[in-house]
DNA sequence: ACTAAAACATGACAAATATCATATCAAAAT
DNA sequence: ATTTTGATATGATATTTGTCATGTTTTAGT
Protein backbone atom coordinates (compact mmCIF):
# COMPACT_ATOMS: atom_id res chain seq x y z
CA UNK A 1 0.00 0.00 0.00
CA UNK A 2 3.14 2.29 0.41
CA UNK A 3 5.05 3.12 -2.69
CA UNK A 4 2.88 4.17 -6.13
CA UNK A 5 5.10 1.40 -7.96
CA UNK A 6 3.47 -1.29 -6.46
CA UNK A 7 0.14 0.34 -6.40
CA UNK A 8 -2.55 -1.87 -8.73
CA UNK A 9 -4.56 1.07 -9.25
CA UNK A 10 -1.60 2.58 -11.26
CA UNK A 11 -2.27 -0.03 -15.11
CA UNK A 12 -5.73 1.60 -14.38
CA UNK A 13 -5.30 5.25 -14.24
CA UNK A 14 -3.89 8.36 -16.26
CA UNK A 15 -0.41 7.59 -14.33
CA UNK A 16 -0.20 4.57 -16.10
CA UNK A 17 2.52 5.99 -18.61
CA UNK A 18 4.51 7.01 -16.01
CA UNK A 19 7.98 5.09 -15.57
CA UNK A 20 9.11 3.64 -12.14
CA UNK A 21 11.56 6.66 -11.46
CA UNK A 22 8.88 9.16 -12.30
CA UNK A 23 6.32 7.36 -9.59
CA UNK A 24 8.97 7.10 -6.64
CA UNK A 25 9.57 11.00 -7.24
CA UNK A 26 5.72 11.62 -6.28
CA UNK A 27 6.81 12.14 -2.81
CA UNK A 28 3.65 12.79 -1.33
CA UNK A 29 2.08 9.86 -2.89
CA UNK A 30 3.53 7.77 -0.50
CA UNK A 31 0.90 8.20 2.17
CA UNK A 32 -2.81 7.67 1.13
CA UNK A 33 -5.50 9.29 2.87
CA UNK A 34 -9.29 7.72 4.19
CA UNK A 35 -11.86 9.20 3.77
CA UNK A 36 -15.47 8.29 5.24
CA UNK A 37 -18.88 7.92 3.36
CA UNK A 38 -20.36 11.70 3.22
CA UNK A 39 -17.36 13.51 3.96
CA UNK A 40 -16.39 16.01 1.43
CA UNK A 41 -12.75 15.46 -0.42
CA UNK A 42 -12.82 19.46 -1.68
CA UNK A 43 -15.57 21.99 -2.56
CA UNK A 44 -16.75 23.77 -5.38
CA UNK A 45 -14.64 27.03 -4.87
CA UNK A 46 -11.65 25.46 -3.19
CA UNK A 47 -7.87 25.89 -4.26
CA UNK A 48 -6.47 22.65 -5.32
CA UNK A 49 -2.38 22.24 -4.85
CA UNK A 50 -2.19 18.48 -6.85
CA UNK A 51 -4.92 15.77 -7.76
CA UNK A 52 -6.40 12.63 -6.15
CA UNK A 53 -6.10 9.70 -7.53
CA UNK A 54 -8.75 7.15 -6.14
CA UNK A 55 -7.61 4.10 -4.67
CA UNK A 56 -10.63 2.32 -3.50
CA UNK A 57 -14.21 3.50 -2.78
CA UNK A 58 -16.70 5.77 -4.86
CA UNK A 59 -17.39 9.48 -4.98
CA UNK A 60 -19.95 11.96 -6.43
CA UNK A 61 -18.64 15.18 -8.38
CA UNK A 62 -21.59 17.63 -7.93
CA UNK A 63 -22.38 21.05 -8.62
CA UNK A 64 -24.96 23.85 -6.68
CA UNK A 65 -27.11 25.01 -9.28
CA UNK A 66 -28.97 28.60 -8.44
CA UNK A 67 -31.66 27.17 -7.37
CA UNK A 68 -30.15 25.14 -4.16
CA UNK A 69 -30.11 21.57 -5.65
CA UNK A 70 -27.25 20.02 -6.51
CA UNK A 71 -26.50 18.06 -9.58
CA UNK A 72 -24.45 15.54 -9.86
CA UNK A 73 -22.25 15.50 -12.73
CA UNK A 74 -19.91 12.17 -12.42
CA UNK A 75 -19.63 9.34 -10.53
CA UNK A 76 -15.89 8.47 -9.74
CA UNK A 77 -14.38 4.97 -9.06
CA UNK A 78 -11.31 3.49 -8.78
CA UNK A 79 -8.21 4.72 -10.88
CA UNK A 80 -9.98 7.69 -12.21
CA UNK A 81 -8.57 10.77 -11.01
CA UNK A 82 -9.37 14.23 -9.05
CA UNK A 83 -9.50 17.44 -9.84
CA UNK A 84 -7.43 17.24 -12.73
CA UNK A 85 -9.47 20.05 -14.66
CA UNK A 86 -9.33 22.31 -12.12
CA UNK A 87 -5.33 21.43 -11.94
CA UNK A 88 -4.95 22.26 -15.82
CA UNK A 89 -7.09 25.09 -16.07
CA UNK A 90 -5.66 26.60 -12.99
CA UNK A 91 -8.58 27.76 -11.59
CA UNK A 92 -10.62 26.87 -7.97
CA UNK A 93 -12.69 24.11 -8.58
CA UNK A 94 -15.81 23.90 -10.43
CA UNK A 95 -17.15 20.77 -9.02
CA UNK A 96 -17.84 19.23 -5.34
CA UNK A 97 -16.53 15.94 -4.35
CA UNK A 98 -18.45 13.69 -1.60
CA UNK A 99 -17.53 10.16 -0.97
CA UNK A 100 -20.35 8.02 -1.36
CA UNK A 101 -18.73 5.31 0.70
CA UNK A 102 -15.58 4.48 2.32
CA UNK A 103 -12.85 5.61 0.30
CA UNK A 104 -8.93 5.60 0.31
CA UNK A 105 -7.52 8.29 -2.37
CA UNK A 106 -3.58 9.38 -2.45
CA UNK A 107 -2.62 13.03 -3.11
CA UNK A 108 -0.40 13.66 -5.72
CA UNK A 109 1.07 17.61 -5.69
CA UNK A 110 0.56 19.86 -8.35
CA UNK A 111 4.14 19.91 -9.41
CA UNK A 112 4.88 16.47 -9.93
CA UNK A 113 1.88 16.78 -12.80
CA UNK A 114 3.37 19.63 -14.25
CA UNK A 115 6.68 18.06 -14.49
CA UNK A 116 5.47 15.18 -15.89
CA UNK A 117 2.99 16.93 -18.15
CA UNK A 118 6.35 18.85 -19.63
CA UNK A 119 8.97 16.27 -19.60
CA UNK A 120 6.59 12.63 -20.60
CA UNK A 121 4.34 13.17 -24.04
CA UNK A 122 2.70 9.79 -23.56
CA UNK A 123 1.53 10.78 -19.97
CA UNK A 124 0.00 14.25 -21.30
CA UNK A 125 -1.36 11.94 -23.97
CA UNK A 126 -3.20 10.30 -21.59
CA UNK A 127 -4.04 12.85 -19.82
CA UNK A 128 -5.58 14.18 -22.63
CA UNK A 129 -7.01 10.64 -23.58
CA UNK A 130 -8.61 11.03 -20.50
CA UNK A 131 -10.09 14.77 -21.05
CA UNK A 132 -11.20 14.01 -24.41
CA UNK A 133 -13.52 10.88 -22.73
CA UNK A 134 -14.87 13.23 -20.27
CA UNK A 135 -15.79 15.57 -22.75
CA UNK A 136 -17.60 13.51 -24.88
CA UNK A 137 -19.68 11.88 -22.12
CA UNK A 138 -20.29 14.61 -20.35
CA UNK A 139 -21.78 16.38 -24.12
CA UNK A 140 -24.26 13.35 -23.99
CA UNK A 141 -25.43 13.71 -20.79
CA UNK A 142 -26.48 17.50 -22.28
CA UNK A 143 -28.60 15.83 -25.10
CA UNK A 144 -29.99 13.08 -22.45
CA UNK A 145 -30.51 15.92 -19.67
CA UNK A 146 -32.19 18.27 -22.55
CA UNK A 147 -33.93 15.69 -25.02
CA UNK A 148 -35.23 12.95 -22.73
CA UNK A 149 -37.58 12.57 -20.22
CA UNK A 150 -37.07 11.49 -16.30
CA UNK A 151 -38.29 8.28 -17.08
CA UNK A 152 -35.54 7.35 -19.36
CA UNK A 153 -33.07 9.28 -17.76
CA UNK A 154 -33.48 7.66 -14.50
CA UNK A 155 -33.70 4.02 -16.50
CA UNK A 156 -30.41 4.86 -18.19
CA UNK A 157 -28.93 6.04 -15.07
CA UNK A 158 -29.83 2.62 -13.54
CA UNK A 159 -28.52 0.78 -16.69
CA UNK A 160 -24.63 2.97 -16.42
CA UNK A 161 -24.41 2.09 -12.77
CA UNK A 162 -24.93 -1.72 -13.47
CA UNK A 163 -22.57 -1.69 -16.25
CA UNK A 164 -20.11 0.88 -14.93
CA UNK A 165 -20.04 -0.27 -11.31
CA UNK A 166 -21.06 -3.74 -11.22
CA UNK A 167 -23.12 -6.27 -8.65
CA UNK A 168 -22.47 -7.16 -5.23
CA UNK A 169 -22.44 -11.08 -4.31
CA UNK A 170 -26.71 -11.30 -3.72
CA UNK A 171 -26.37 -9.12 -7.04
CA UNK A 172 -27.51 -5.81 -6.01
CA UNK A 173 -26.12 -2.54 -7.41
CA UNK A 174 -23.05 -2.04 -6.06
CA UNK A 175 -23.18 1.74 -5.82
CA UNK A 176 -26.15 2.55 -3.54
CA UNK A 177 -27.46 6.28 -3.39
CA UNK A 178 -30.27 7.85 -1.46
CA UNK A 179 -33.79 8.32 -3.66
CA UNK A 180 -31.93 12.07 -3.02
CA UNK A 181 -28.97 11.64 -4.89
CA UNK A 182 -30.69 9.63 -7.46
CA UNK A 183 -32.71 12.71 -8.44
CA UNK A 184 -29.47 14.91 -7.98
CA UNK A 185 -28.16 12.39 -10.63
CA UNK A 186 -31.31 12.78 -12.95
CA UNK A 187 -31.95 16.06 -12.55
CA UNK A 188 -35.37 16.12 -10.73
CA UNK A 189 -37.25 16.26 -8.07
CA UNK A 190 -36.99 13.75 -5.14
CA UNK A 191 -40.24 12.85 -4.66
CA UNK A 192 -40.20 12.27 -8.82
CA UNK A 193 -37.48 10.19 -8.48
CA UNK A 194 -39.04 8.06 -5.81
CA UNK A 195 -42.29 7.58 -8.22
CA UNK A 196 -40.67 6.51 -11.00
CA UNK A 197 -39.03 3.79 -8.86
CA UNK A 198 -41.78 2.72 -7.20
CA UNK A 199 -42.99 2.40 -11.13
CA UNK A 200 -39.90 0.87 -11.88
CA UNK A 201 -40.33 -1.69 -9.39
CA UNK A 202 -44.33 -2.40 -10.20
CA UNK A 203 -43.73 -2.98 -13.61
CA UNK A 204 -41.13 -5.97 -12.28
CA UNK A 205 -38.16 -4.05 -13.82
CA UNK A 206 -35.82 -3.54 -10.17
CA UNK A 207 -36.41 -4.83 -7.13
CA UNK A 208 -35.23 -3.27 -3.91
CA UNK A 209 -34.26 -3.93 -0.22
CA UNK A 210 -34.05 -1.13 1.45
CA UNK A 211 -31.83 1.35 0.07
CA UNK A 212 -30.28 -1.60 -2.32
CA UNK A 213 -31.49 -2.06 -5.89
CA UNK A 214 -31.73 -5.24 -8.10
CA UNK A 215 -31.97 -4.47 -11.49
CA UNK A 216 -34.35 -7.58 -12.57
CA UNK A 217 -34.83 -6.96 -16.50
CA UNK A 218 -32.24 -5.19 -17.99
CA UNK A 219 -33.36 -4.75 -21.35
CA UNK A 220 -36.97 -3.78 -20.04
CA UNK A 221 -35.20 -1.10 -18.78
CA UNK A 222 -33.67 -0.16 -21.98
CA UNK A 223 -37.13 0.08 -23.62
CA UNK A 224 -38.17 2.98 -20.99
CA UNK A 225 -39.88 5.59 -22.71
CA UNK B 1 -4.32 34.44 -46.32
CA UNK B 2 -2.18 31.71 -47.73
CA UNK B 3 0.25 30.77 -45.13
CA UNK B 4 -0.43 29.43 -41.36
CA UNK B 5 2.03 31.89 -40.04
CA UNK B 6 0.59 34.84 -41.27
CA UNK B 7 -2.83 33.86 -40.26
CA UNK B 8 -4.36 36.24 -38.01
CA UNK B 9 -6.58 33.26 -36.19
CA UNK B 10 -3.25 31.71 -35.00
CA UNK B 11 -2.62 34.05 -32.16
CA UNK B 12 -5.91 33.43 -30.94
CA UNK B 13 -5.65 29.42 -31.84
CA UNK B 14 -4.72 26.27 -30.13
CA UNK B 15 -2.17 26.78 -32.06
CA UNK B 16 -0.32 29.23 -30.45
CA UNK B 17 2.18 27.40 -29.40
CA UNK B 18 3.27 26.09 -32.63
CA UNK B 19 6.76 27.61 -33.54
CA UNK B 20 7.08 29.43 -37.21
CA UNK B 21 8.58 26.01 -38.49
CA UNK B 22 5.97 23.62 -37.24
CA UNK B 23 3.47 25.66 -38.73
CA UNK B 24 5.10 25.55 -42.12
CA UNK B 25 5.57 22.34 -42.22
CA UNK B 26 1.34 22.00 -41.79
CA UNK B 27 1.39 21.52 -45.55
CA UNK B 28 -2.65 20.82 -45.55
CA UNK B 29 -3.34 24.08 -44.24
CA UNK B 30 -2.18 25.87 -47.06
CA UNK B 31 -5.61 26.38 -48.45
CA UNK B 32 -8.59 26.98 -47.37
CA UNK B 33 -11.55 25.79 -47.82
CA UNK B 34 -15.15 27.99 -47.57
CA UNK B 35 -18.32 26.21 -46.38
CA UNK B 36 -21.32 28.28 -47.19
CA UNK B 37 -24.06 28.64 -44.69
CA UNK B 38 -26.22 25.74 -43.98
CA UNK B 39 -23.63 23.25 -45.35
CA UNK B 40 -22.26 20.09 -43.07
CA UNK B 41 -18.81 20.23 -42.23
CA UNK B 42 -19.00 16.61 -40.82
CA UNK B 43 -21.29 14.80 -39.31
CA UNK B 44 -21.77 11.96 -36.00
CA UNK B 45 -19.82 8.86 -37.00
CA UNK B 46 -17.70 10.70 -39.41
CA UNK B 47 -13.96 9.78 -38.62
CA UNK B 48 -11.94 12.96 -39.42
CA UNK B 49 -8.29 12.73 -40.12
CA UNK B 50 -7.40 15.73 -39.09
CA UNK B 51 -8.91 19.01 -37.23
CA UNK B 52 -10.62 22.17 -39.17
CA UNK B 53 -9.38 25.83 -37.45
CA UNK B 54 -11.90 28.28 -38.22
CA UNK B 55 -10.78 31.35 -39.74
CA UNK B 56 -14.05 33.09 -40.36
CA UNK B 57 -17.98 32.38 -39.42
CA UNK B 58 -19.84 30.41 -36.84
CA UNK B 59 -20.67 27.14 -36.47
CA UNK B 60 -23.30 24.60 -34.33
CA UNK B 61 -22.00 21.42 -33.09
CA UNK B 62 -24.78 19.31 -32.59
CA UNK B 63 -26.13 15.63 -31.47
CA UNK B 64 -29.15 13.92 -32.88
CA UNK B 65 -31.12 12.66 -30.07
CA UNK B 66 -33.44 8.86 -30.05
CA UNK B 67 -36.25 11.34 -30.14
CA UNK B 68 -35.13 12.52 -33.55
CA UNK B 69 -34.74 15.99 -32.00
CA UNK B 70 -31.02 18.06 -32.37
CA UNK B 71 -29.59 19.02 -29.72
CA UNK B 72 -27.12 22.08 -30.07
CA UNK B 73 -23.97 21.08 -27.94
CA UNK B 74 -21.46 24.42 -28.55
CA UNK B 75 -21.49 27.10 -30.87
CA UNK B 76 -17.80 27.63 -32.48
CA UNK B 77 -15.88 30.71 -33.96
CA UNK B 78 -13.01 32.47 -35.20
CA UNK B 79 -9.60 30.63 -33.90
CA UNK B 80 -11.33 27.38 -32.10
CA UNK B 81 -10.51 24.23 -33.55
CA UNK B 82 -13.55 21.57 -34.94
CA UNK B 83 -12.26 18.09 -34.09
CA UNK B 84 -10.14 17.41 -32.05
CA UNK B 85 -11.58 15.57 -29.56
CA UNK B 86 -12.90 13.20 -32.09
CA UNK B 87 -8.86 12.99 -33.19
CA UNK B 88 -7.27 12.59 -29.90
CA UNK B 89 -10.11 9.99 -28.50
CA UNK B 90 -9.22 8.26 -31.81
CA UNK B 91 -12.52 7.50 -32.96
CA UNK B 92 -15.40 8.83 -35.02
CA UNK B 93 -16.56 11.95 -34.46
CA UNK B 94 -19.55 12.73 -31.51
CA UNK B 95 -21.05 15.62 -32.89
CA UNK B 96 -22.41 17.03 -36.56
CA UNK B 97 -20.66 20.43 -37.33
CA UNK B 98 -23.17 22.80 -39.26
CA UNK B 99 -22.24 26.34 -40.41
CA UNK B 100 -24.51 29.20 -39.24
CA UNK B 101 -22.94 31.67 -41.81
CA UNK B 102 -19.97 31.39 -44.51
CA UNK B 103 -17.58 30.11 -42.98
CA UNK B 104 -13.49 29.69 -44.29
CA UNK B 105 -11.84 26.94 -42.42
CA UNK B 106 -8.63 25.60 -43.35
CA UNK B 107 -7.73 21.45 -42.14
CA UNK B 108 -4.70 20.21 -40.09
CA UNK B 109 -3.71 16.81 -40.71
CA UNK B 110 -3.79 14.17 -38.08
CA UNK B 111 0.02 13.53 -38.36
CA UNK B 112 0.68 17.50 -37.91
CA UNK B 113 -1.42 17.45 -34.75
CA UNK B 114 0.28 14.34 -33.29
CA UNK B 115 3.71 14.86 -34.02
CA UNK B 116 3.03 18.03 -32.82
CA UNK B 117 1.71 16.67 -29.02
CA UNK B 118 4.52 14.74 -29.21
CA UNK B 119 7.45 17.00 -29.83
CA UNK B 120 5.93 20.40 -28.39
CA UNK B 121 4.54 20.18 -24.62
CA UNK B 122 3.51 23.61 -24.90
CA UNK B 123 1.06 22.73 -27.54
CA UNK B 124 0.01 19.63 -25.58
CA UNK B 125 -0.56 21.76 -22.88
CA UNK B 126 -2.54 24.12 -24.63
CA UNK B 127 -4.70 21.72 -25.86
CA UNK B 128 -5.01 20.19 -22.33
CA UNK B 129 -6.11 23.65 -21.06
CA UNK B 130 -8.79 24.08 -23.75
CA UNK B 131 -10.32 20.90 -23.75
CA UNK B 132 -10.22 20.93 -19.47
CA UNK B 133 -12.06 24.58 -20.75
CA UNK B 134 -14.76 23.22 -22.97
CA UNK B 135 -15.15 19.96 -20.03
CA UNK B 136 -16.15 22.61 -17.27
CA UNK B 137 -18.45 24.61 -19.80
CA UNK B 138 -19.91 21.15 -20.54
CA UNK B 139 -20.36 20.21 -16.97
CA UNK B 140 -22.12 23.84 -16.65
CA UNK B 141 -24.49 23.29 -19.34
CA UNK B 142 -25.54 19.87 -17.76
CA UNK B 143 -26.21 21.44 -14.42
CA UNK B 144 -28.36 24.08 -15.96
CA UNK B 145 -30.30 22.10 -18.46
CA UNK B 146 -30.87 19.72 -15.42
CA UNK B 147 -32.16 22.62 -12.74
CA UNK B 148 -33.37 25.53 -14.82
CA UNK B 149 -36.73 26.26 -16.42
CA UNK B 150 -36.74 26.82 -20.29
CA UNK B 151 -37.01 30.61 -19.71
CA UNK B 152 -34.28 30.59 -17.88
CA UNK B 153 -31.79 28.65 -20.34
CA UNK B 154 -33.24 30.57 -23.04
CA UNK B 155 -32.32 34.07 -21.29
CA UNK B 156 -29.26 32.60 -20.51
CA UNK B 157 -28.72 31.82 -24.16
CA UNK B 158 -29.24 35.32 -25.10
CA UNK B 159 -27.10 36.51 -23.22
CA UNK B 160 -24.35 33.92 -23.64
CA UNK B 161 -24.65 34.90 -27.69
CA UNK B 162 -24.61 38.54 -26.32
CA UNK B 163 -21.45 38.51 -24.18
CA UNK B 164 -19.39 35.92 -26.71
CA UNK B 165 -20.49 36.73 -29.97
CA UNK B 166 -21.15 40.48 -30.03
CA UNK B 167 -23.26 42.74 -31.69
CA UNK B 168 -23.74 44.22 -35.25
CA UNK B 169 -23.93 47.79 -36.24
CA UNK B 170 -27.48 47.83 -35.48
CA UNK B 171 -27.10 46.40 -32.15
CA UNK B 172 -28.98 43.03 -33.20
CA UNK B 173 -26.94 39.96 -32.00
CA UNK B 174 -24.28 39.18 -34.27
CA UNK B 175 -25.37 35.47 -34.35
CA UNK B 176 -28.77 34.81 -35.87
CA UNK B 177 -30.67 31.90 -35.25
CA UNK B 178 -33.61 30.24 -36.21
CA UNK B 179 -36.52 29.71 -32.96
CA UNK B 180 -35.96 26.00 -34.32
CA UNK B 181 -32.07 26.52 -33.40
CA UNK B 182 -32.74 28.69 -30.70
CA UNK B 183 -35.08 25.27 -29.07
CA UNK B 184 -32.50 23.24 -29.99
CA UNK B 185 -29.72 25.33 -28.11
CA UNK B 186 -31.74 25.21 -25.32
CA UNK B 187 -33.70 21.80 -25.72
CA UNK B 188 -37.32 22.48 -25.76
CA UNK B 189 -39.77 22.08 -28.41
CA UNK B 190 -39.50 24.71 -31.28
CA UNK B 191 -43.19 25.80 -29.87
CA UNK B 192 -41.98 26.84 -26.54
CA UNK B 193 -38.84 28.62 -27.57
CA UNK B 194 -41.31 30.75 -29.77
CA UNK B 195 -43.93 31.40 -26.93
CA UNK B 196 -40.76 32.25 -24.56
CA UNK B 197 -39.11 34.63 -26.92
CA UNK B 198 -42.56 36.10 -27.48
CA UNK B 199 -43.02 37.02 -23.55
CA UNK B 200 -39.13 38.37 -23.65
CA UNK B 201 -40.96 40.75 -26.77
CA UNK B 202 -43.85 41.54 -24.35
CA UNK B 203 -41.79 41.87 -21.69
CA UNK B 204 -39.57 44.42 -22.90
CA UNK B 205 -36.48 42.41 -22.40
CA UNK B 206 -35.97 41.95 -26.18
CA UNK B 207 -36.85 43.25 -29.77
CA UNK B 208 -36.78 41.52 -32.79
CA UNK B 209 -36.56 42.46 -36.54
CA UNK B 210 -37.23 39.39 -38.40
CA UNK B 211 -34.58 36.85 -37.37
CA UNK B 212 -32.58 39.05 -35.78
CA UNK B 213 -32.65 39.90 -31.69
CA UNK B 214 -31.96 42.81 -30.42
CA UNK B 215 -31.27 42.56 -26.16
CA UNK B 216 -32.80 45.60 -24.85
CA UNK B 217 -32.40 44.79 -21.34
CA UNK B 218 -29.59 43.02 -20.01
CA UNK B 219 -30.30 42.98 -16.44
CA UNK B 220 -34.05 41.81 -16.81
CA UNK B 221 -32.67 38.85 -18.80
CA UNK B 222 -30.72 37.74 -15.72
CA UNK B 223 -33.45 38.28 -13.24
CA UNK B 224 -35.80 36.08 -15.46
CA UNK B 225 -37.24 33.03 -13.38
C1' DA C 1 -44.15 40.01 -59.19
C1' DC C 2 -46.00 35.56 -58.12
C1' DT C 3 -46.03 31.23 -56.14
C1' DA C 4 -44.38 27.66 -53.16
C1' DA C 5 -42.12 26.51 -49.28
C1' DA C 6 -40.35 27.38 -45.02
C1' DA C 7 -40.35 29.82 -40.72
C1' DC C 8 -42.95 32.09 -37.26
C1' DA C 9 -46.90 32.63 -34.27
C1' DT C 10 -50.70 31.41 -31.26
C1' DG C 11 -54.70 28.82 -29.33
C1' DA C 12 -56.41 24.57 -27.26
C1' DC C 13 -55.40 20.74 -25.01
C1' DA C 14 -52.56 16.78 -23.16
C1' DA C 15 -48.75 15.03 -20.77
C1' DA C 16 -44.93 15.45 -17.73
C1' DT C 17 -43.09 17.19 -13.72
C1' DA C 18 -42.94 20.04 -9.43
C1' DT C 19 -44.81 21.22 -5.13
C1' DC C 20 -47.12 20.67 -0.88
C1' DA C 21 -49.15 17.78 2.48
C1' DT C 22 -49.06 13.86 5.06
C1' DA C 23 -48.13 9.13 6.24
C1' DT C 24 -45.00 5.24 6.95
C1' DC C 25 -40.78 3.15 7.67
C1' DA C 26 -35.93 2.66 9.00
C1' DA C 27 -31.91 4.10 11.19
C1' DA C 28 -29.69 6.46 14.84
C1' DA C 29 -29.51 8.40 19.34
C1' DT C 30 -30.57 8.50 24.04
C1' DA D 1 -36.65 -0.13 24.42
C1' DT D 2 -38.05 4.29 23.21
C1' DT D 3 -37.67 8.39 21.12
C1' DT D 4 -36.24 11.09 17.47
C1' DT D 5 -34.82 12.03 13.16
C1' DG D 6 -34.27 11.38 8.40
C1' DA D 7 -35.53 8.76 4.35
C1' DT D 8 -39.07 6.74 1.66
C1' DA D 9 -43.68 6.70 -0.10
C1' DT D 10 -48.00 8.41 -2.04
C1' DG D 11 -52.05 11.50 -2.87
C1' DA D 12 -53.81 15.95 -4.42
C1' DT D 13 -52.95 19.75 -6.99
C1' DA D 14 -50.43 23.44 -9.58
C1' DT D 15 -47.18 24.55 -13.00
C1' DT D 16 -44.49 23.75 -16.83
C1' DT D 17 -43.78 21.99 -21.13
C1' DG D 18 -45.10 19.32 -25.27
C1' DT D 19 -48.23 18.33 -29.06
C1' DC D 20 -51.47 19.18 -32.53
C1' DA D 21 -54.04 22.30 -35.29
C1' DT D 22 -54.22 26.30 -37.85
C1' DG D 23 -53.19 30.83 -39.50
C1' DT D 24 -49.81 34.35 -40.73
C1' DT D 25 -45.56 36.10 -42.24
C1' DT D 26 -41.15 35.72 -44.43
C1' DT D 27 -38.08 33.83 -47.63
C1' DA D 28 -36.61 31.59 -51.80
C1' DG D 29 -37.30 30.27 -56.39
C1' DT D 30 -39.17 30.90 -60.89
Amino acid sequence: MSKCEQCIIREFSSLKSLSKEELLSISGCKTSKFIKKGETIFEEGDTLNGVYCVKDGICKLSKLSANGKDQIVKLVVKGDLLGQRSLISDEAVNLSAVALNNMEVCFIPKAEIFGNLKNNSDFSMDMLKQMAHDLKESDNVVVNMAQKSVKQRLAEALIYIHNSFGLNNQGFLNVVLSREDYASVVGTATESAIRVLSQFKKENLISTSGKQIKIEDLEGLKRVE
